[in-house]
DNA sequence: GTGGTCTAGACCACG
DNA sequence: GTGGTCTAGACCACT
């Protein structure tokens, strides 16, 4: 559990958990098979509510990302490579799609975008 | 007034009303001078509530963007064209720190992130 | 609101709750624009927490079957006859199969799961 | 022992014992005398936990389906023809009526059931 | 007044 | 000890 939880920004706990696993597992960081940690103990640890976390976890489920097991744990669900590629890009373009037009109506081009990207990356 | 709103998404009304409005008035669109419609016709035309409209108005105002003169309307600022250029930079630069971090939680290079970009752009 | 909750059964009430709200989406009695009560209200109508009636919303506009504006309510959504045909097919097809496979189990025919249904339906 | 587990499913694995064995209890696969074999035994070539095949067995012995002698073993009971295919339909009839009032809910007719029964089949 | 989020704590089913 | 459900009540953002 490597998690950082900020409670200044307005983004949701439940939400800043679920895209840091994602990108975790996504990225390869957390294997096919890993265990998540138990919801009480993650709860605790990031001091958060039980709740929250579980919401968290249940989202991830719902991506396919883990398999709940009641009375076992929550696992990383197994993929091949190319599925995993493929949730990645899908969960970016997901998100890149409202990033773009968020810059677009600033009347940027595609190079500026770029450009200033590689100033940021 | 070439404002598109969708209640479905769960970005918040007055926000998209700012984003759309501050990117007219930084891609040229709307030039100095320029008055925006009242409040109440606005709220009208685009069949959102009063306090929606004057929300977004007031954020505009606090960045700057437009001036609010009382009994007479809100006019667009003016601001030389290299002003222009860096508050579009600055409110792009902004957003995009988030998104690339983002991106960069699931592994992504930038060579990466500039070919997914170019597919949607 | 012509909702039953039996607390005996082993059914979730939020489940309950989702069947029979999209049965009645879905089978014509709550038409496009229908607003839904307001969960705190059904919650208290009901009986039960606000959180379970919310968890029942939830999975309504998961499903596509309500739209959920902050600040104004939820909403049936609008689909053409044929998209509720399908919608729900997709449902009850879904159901089916874990039904017919429990039948398949005790050796029974097509034939003798049809005499069955005739004689209670 | 012709038993296939899923841990991913939503139904507790103790249940999908007792479906199973029942199932073919009924079915005839299983006939009259055949002895189950030893819990702890069952449980290592399931790879599940004891417990969960103790809970299984209780329920077969709790419908009446098998005779547990202690020492000895769980036998399959013995009835006739006729008394088998009372259970049976009791069984399923039982599961059916749940089905079929969750069908109705979505203003399904039994013909238009019948239809759908046929395609997945 | 609407939904969105979060808390702290309880009870149950499963293994 | 694990997750699943539910409660009662609080605070915030949006309209």
């Amino acid at each position: 559990m490597n998690i950082s939880i900020s409670n200044t920004t307005e983004k949701p706990i439940y939400q800043q958990l679920y895209e840091q696993i994602s990108g975790q597992i996504l990225n390869g960081e957390l294997g096919s098979g890993y265990v998540l940690p138990p919801i009480r103990k993650a709860a605790h640890e990031l001091r958060v509510s039980v709740i929250t976390v579980k919401k968290a976890w249940e989202e991830l489920e719902r991506s396919g990302l883990i398999n709940t097991v009641t009375g076992k744990g929550c696992f990383v669900a197994e993929f091949s490579p190319e599925e995993m590629l493929q949730k990645r890009n899908e969960m970016v373009l997901k998100q890149m799609e409202s990033d773009t037009s968020y810059y677009k109506s600033f009347g940027l081009t595609l190079d500026e975008v770029i450009e200033l990207l590689k100033r940021i990356y």
